[in-house]
DNA sequence: GCGATTTGGTGCACAGGTTCACAAACTCCT
DNA sequence: AGGAGTTTGTGAACCTGTGCACCAAATCGC
């Protein structure tokens, strides 16, 4: 993956680039400091936020020291202000419309899920290749055909994508997401798809993460009889 | 992630551990290699093999010595020799009975999924609090009480189970899990679950992969605009 | 047979990520 | 005001993973 445009700039013209483990982690980071405010506090040291976050504290530090350095040395870091940072950092002060490609159980079960509102994540179109489900209503939205999808992604300004269809449409579909102007995939099929360079694709494979889970099962099986 | 088992060993008593990022490749390896099986190859190349699965080959080589050698110099390899390999290597020589827990609409959509059977995975029972969702069918299978986890986990000989619950149910679901011997897990839930150091959790987290993306996507249009 | 060609296996250097350890900076108490 | 106790931010060592570049081994053509 290689990101082509000029890397963030700090106001001293300093280049401040996230490494993408970090990216990763800072979700996570503010789902926990999100608990955390529920419970009431409103400060919280690094070896707090880290146990919560289910990471070394050292790691954290050093990941939310790649945004600023917004803890207060003998305190700890103020939970609201960090939040803040860390969504802002994130891109979370704007909400990121979506649209799913493919409305099968997966789809289906996407489209209902409520953990992305709160998270900057809006579902604002669905669409399907079957004539059977355009024009039916899923989670409050209606199925739009595939032929809609440029219009559709040209109306809501959609940026991401989410490709939930069977494996061998997916680099059709993908192909279409690309030809309406999607720069972000996230693929669920189970298949490989190749995209242009500026277009970023993440992969979740559910088979694969049990085949992995089976693996490990078998090696401490095989010591053990 | 502390490995506590002895490592496996190769007939000379060599130590052979394969590296936990080739594992995660190894099930994208065997999937390409059923893909070019199908389009009636019966020997590859490992830039075939390589391009087929969107990996470097240099990579892809290093990856399956760990295996062992099975290729050949000159020549390349043999499909449905590598196949069985690859497979015996994760443990695909025998199914893996895996028990879902949560019967929402992740849950069911998993039930459906059918790209498991062909990969050594079998859903072997669903189970759920609900008692409204208790008795019924979903894919062929007859849901079960929390009450019976144990008892099924036992009679099928689960290790894996998979936890498509709400977030704040996953922690006693985990817990559940763990006393009822289950030794690895798959949680979709949204929530960090903690267990003892003999059982490997895996999490995938649907929103978290998103707002990865809209990352990039306000890096680059940060630039733009 | 033998040289040319193809292709797997692997040593090595580099890059990225993790963890430790410690200085800097803040609070609190006297 | 100053010392004791906390806690952040970060330099540096370490570890894992990646990819080049080359060696070894097999095939092919003559």
């Amino acid at each position: 993956m290689t990101l082509l445009n000029p890397p963030d700039r700090d106001r001293l013209g300093v280049v401040r680039t996230i490494p993408e483990a970090t990216v990763a982690r800072l979700p996570v980071y503010l789902r926990a400091l999100t608990t955390l405010a529920e419970q009431g506090y409103s400060v919280c040291s690094s070896n707090d936020l880290a146990t919560a976050a289910g990471v070394n504290p050292a790691k954290l530090r050093k990941d939310l020291s790649y945004l600023g350095s917004y803890g207060t040395r003998g305190v700890g870091y103020d939970i609201e202000f960090l939040q803040y940072h860390v969504a802002r950092a994130l891109g979370q002060t704007q909400d990121w419309d979506v649209v799913i490609v493919g409305v099968g159980r997966l789809g289906s079960a996407l489209c209902a899920y409520n953990g992305f509102s709160s998270r900057g994540i809006r579902i604002a179109a669905l669409v399907d290749s079957d004539p059977a489900k355009v024009g039916t209503t899923v989670g409050g939205l209606t199925v739009s055909p595939m032929a809609d999808l440029a219009s559709v992604v040209r109306k809501h300004g959609v940026a991401i994508a989410v490709i939930a269809t069977p494996g061998p449409a997916a680099q059709d579909v993908a192909d279409a997401l690309v030809e309406a102007g999607i720069t972000s995939i996230l693929n669920f099929a189970s298949a490989l798809v190749t995209v242009p360079a500026d277009v970023i694709v993440r992969k979740v494979d559910l088979s694969i993460e049990l085949q992995i889970l089976a693996y490990h099962e078998q090696r401490v099986r095989g010591v053990a009889g």
